[in-house]
DNA sequence: ATCAATTGGTACTGGATTGGTACTATTTGG
DNA sequence: CCAAATAGTACCAATCCAGTACCAATTGAT
């Protein structure tokens, strides 16, 4: 399964909370609290997100996190390359292609290259607006990891 | 960064080395030995395949493997849905849309799942003989994890 | 000035996932 | 009837990830 980790899926979700209501600067603490998740989590993403530059940050009493730019001009691979680094569909979509071990035996090539671009061009195409506001049929997000059995995934093909 | 696994991976090759020169049935230790990799892995991973109807196999003295399918009608796709099931980018892509525990705090709702068709789009309209055929500038593939620093990734943005 | 709230940074840990192996059963051509 | 090959299952070790803990730096309020 195609996949981010969970740090970013958060991510995104703090990304929304910030752009519904505009009333910054919001705590670690304030957004861990309102959407459930653990605070140490949170502020580990947050800063992530600072750094990034997505989110300005304001130290000391009353500081917190705001976004950095209107949610319109921040997109779902901007959150995505801040928290895991750029996009890469295999590890072989890297700058430094002769380190590849199996460069005489690999004849794949380039092609993963292409899928990539056009993968970016789907993430850079949803920013937070879009993401923020609910779309026609609102439905549930995650799903624990607890899940026990073999999750059914649904194959929208 | 988001991946797919290092099954995968293998898998894709073992595909194209099958729709390269047609000569089956391919053994899966002729396969190994072309491709320089682990033999059970291949084992493992043609047996997935074959489970998935992608290839067609042999039992017995001069058995093998072959493409179930020619190479034009088989996806990128088809290969990962056959790897590692049903594509989704988060865990909350499910059918199962009530089990989510944080539903009442998830707001972020459907526009994974439109990513996710994108990204599936993407993936369906790259076929095994596209990936068979070097494209112009062919490039190494992959890179052992055993890179000991942290891969600097291209952003292909 | 001092305190308390808050971000910044780093290091650690438990558990899940993955990559890979081993062993045995089954099928089938020669 | 043997050897070659797939089929199935169980297992192990290394890696990676989610989450935690701790302390330093900053800053508004009192």
């Amino acid at each position: 399964m195609i996949r981010i980790t969970r740090e970013t899926d958060y991510g995104i979700v703090l990304m929304t909370t910030m752009a519904r209501d505009a009333n910054p600067p919001y705590s670690a603490a304030a957004l861990a609290k309102q959407r459930g998740l653990p605070l140490p989590m949170v502020s580990k993403i947050l800063k992530a997100l600072a750094r990034a530059g997505l989110l300005l940050s304001q130290r000391g009493a009353l500081g917190g996190y705001s976004l950095a730019r209107r949610p319109e001009a921040i997109s779902a691979a901007d959150i995505i390359d801040a928290l895991e680094g750029p996009i890469a569909i295999t590890e072989c979509s890297v700058a430094d292609l002769h380190a590849c071990l199996h460069e005489e035996n690999c004849a794949v090539s380039g092609h993963w290259h292409q899928i990539n671009s056009v993968i970016r061009a789907a993430l850079k195409g949803v920013n937070l607006l879009d993401l923020s506001r609910p779309p026609a049929a609102p439905v549930a997000f995650w799903r624990q990891r607890a899940a026990a059995e073999p999750v059914h995934l649904v194959n929208n093909s």
